[in-house]
DNA sequence: TGCACGATGAAC
DNA sequence: TTCATCGTGCAC
């Protein structure tokens, strides 16, 4: 091989994310964040994650409209929402189901596969090892440099469904169960 | 133009 | 439980 890209997988179709987001969410688990940056691989196994439905859900962000910062939520399936949140960290969700449906998934903890540091517990942490920022907003995920790969590797795992992490101000919506996350994985952020 | 508040993480 | 730190959304 010549370069660092040769031994890359394929990034999964745009149809994969054009699915229903609990199904989509389920499914992200096992699956491995690739990113090329630089010349460096980073690699990590997808193990925790939270759906967010669109407009009627009151957690997620496209809830009160498009915005600035959420027109990308807004737009066609398959691409990376990134987002500041307390000043200090950054979000990494992926767009799902049809365009202007305004679902997306947020990855919560990954297991370091390649390149990684050890902290990739928690969205912040993840966005951090894998080098994610603002100007990844709007990446569409089918591209080569960064995007989302089956991992031939992953013998499957039993998934755990449970409440959303930080969501108490979402009223009926706070207590449904849309996080999801490999059960026998040491690597989810809060079991 | 101002201001309250986070889809967090770490320290105490 | 508290705090760091700042973009965003909405009130004024």
């Amino acid at each position: 091989m010549t370069n660092a890209t040769e031994d890359l997988p394929d990034p999964l179709p745009r149809a994969f994310y054009d699915r229903k987001t609990e199904s989509v969410a389920r499914d992200l688990l096992g699956k491995q964040l690739v990113r090329v940056h630089e010349g460096i691989v980073r690699r990590g196994r997808i193990v925790e994650v939270e759906a967010y439905l669109g407009a009627e859900d009151k957690a997620c962000h496209s809830a009160r409209g498009m915005t600035p910062r959420t027109k990308v939520m807004f737009g066609p399936p398959g691409h990376a929402y990134v987002y500041m949140i307390y000043g200090m960290y950054y979000c990494m969700n992926i767009v799902t189901e049809g365009e202007g449906r305004a679902c997306a998934i947020l990855l919560r903890a990954l297991e370091p596969l390649e390149g990684l540091p050890e902290k990739t517990r928690g969205p912040g942490l993840l966005c951090r090892a894998m080098g994610i920022d603002r100007s990844l907003n709007g990446h569409d995920l089918l591209d080569e440099t960064f995007f989302v790969a089956d991992d031939p590797t992953f013998m499957g795992g039993k998934i755990i469904t449970r409440p959303r992490i930080g969501v108490g101000y979402a009223e009926e919506w706070t207590d449904r169960p849309l996080r999801f996350y490999l059960s026998e994985s040491p690597f989810v952020s809060k079991p």
